[in-house]
DNA sequence: AACGCAAACTTGACGGTGTCAAAATAGCGG
DNA sequence: CCGCTATTTTGACACCGTCAAGTTTGCGTT
């Protein structure tokens, strides 16, 4: 009969999950060029190798940490779609596209240590992307696309509307605003919130032109 | 009296302008991470602290290779206005628009190794980017946003369109398609045209809604 | 023509990085 | 208790950015 649970399987115990959220920190802190394996290693008050018996090399890491954005960003979209009642917000309507706008933007710019590596180019570039965040951001792009498809079938947009076509670009358009502010070449934050009604208004004229 | 051009001026002769290039072609090559200014510096025939007496450190050389990528960018832009007849593109137009989407778009995907640290947070970020890039930046966003406010003086759009709001949202379309294209995510190059088209057929109704 | 001087370049050294290889240790099933 | 595997450690290496100090070069002045 073997234990419910190894709770503390080892000297240090569940490693793997804090390397992940150890690195987030870091991340967040001072950016992802400034992490470094030694310094994780560090931190959490073990040897400099020992991430590596849980990650094959530090862009493993990354893979593992954009993945947990991924977890992240997906259930905040969703809680937002469950919320809609809640939130007397009525569904199709504009407000809840301004929602679903907001609440995007929302994590990107709250959670740049997840989105750059999420939808930044280091990972995605790279050749050596663990198949399991390419399906996680596949299945978070798929899932964008079911959701226009699923306002098309509530006959709530113009049928002429592609989905796919649509979105792509106003995936592209979230992405874009995204990258600017959490780059800082957009910073005022009064601007985010105008760009996001805005946004939403060519959207929702997309849809129903 | 002084010479009119010094040509070569010292040993290696014209430095800075080859590790500018060099820099270009090497990130283009192996990306920008892979850039080293020691194997930047062998490149060129040159001991390893030869290049820091052309730019304060490492992250000042790339400001430079942005700013050089501002100049060609502009350059591009430039250049398809103002040859807008000998394409037999009636100004004002939707071909008009859909020319210069293109435009954009063919530059950050065919120089990525400048547009990324030209709108990439790795150098905007910084808290030691040259004043010289930063104006770049905002000089070319400045004069996006005249080349707006041209078509509204000239009655080509919606009087009711904020020149400033839509430069701002447009912008962020075209910097979001350059970037998942530039970074892998979006990969087929059927999709890139057609988008492009999708994207002018937006920005041509928020200007004429 | 000689000199001086500043600009351009080199060499040595330091602390930091990712990670391969091999040794050490811990915990569990038999 | 033994042995086996999963886990962690230590040593070593090549590479990186760059500080400090030395060396070369070429031009302007005398």
């Amino acid at each position: 009969m073997t234990h419910k649970t190894p709770k503390k399987q080892y000297h240090h115990g569940n490693l793997r999950q804090q390397l992940l959220d150890t690195a987030a920190v870091l991340i967040r802190e001072d950016g992802e060029p400034a992490l470094s394996m030694r310094k994780l290693a560090e931190k959490l008050g073990v040897s400099r190798m020992a991430p590596y018996h849980h990650f094959e090399d530090k862009e493993a890491l990354l893979c593992g940490v954009a993945e947990a954005g991924f977890e992240r960003f997906m259930h905040s979209v969703m809680a937002v779609a469950t919320d809609l009642n809640a939130l007397e917000v009525t569904p199709y309507s504009k407000d809840h596209l301004c929602l679903f706008v907001t609440t995007y933007l929302n994590f990107a710019t709250q959670h740049p240590e997840y989105y750059n590596l999420m939808f930044g180019g280091h990972l995605w570039q790279s050749t050596t992307i663990t198949d399991s965040l390419r399906d996680a951001g596949h299945a978070a792009f798929r899932s964008y696309v079911d959701m226009i498809r699923a306002w098309k079938n509530a006959d709530a947009i113009n049928p002429a509307v592609d989905p796919l076509r649509f979105a792509q670009l106003s995936w592209s358009t979230l992405h874009g605003m995204s990258r600017l502010f959490i780059d800082g070449i957009y910073v005022d934050e009064g601007v985010l919130t105008h760009l996001c009604h805005t946004a939403t208004d060519s959207f929702w004229a997309q849809l129903h032109g």
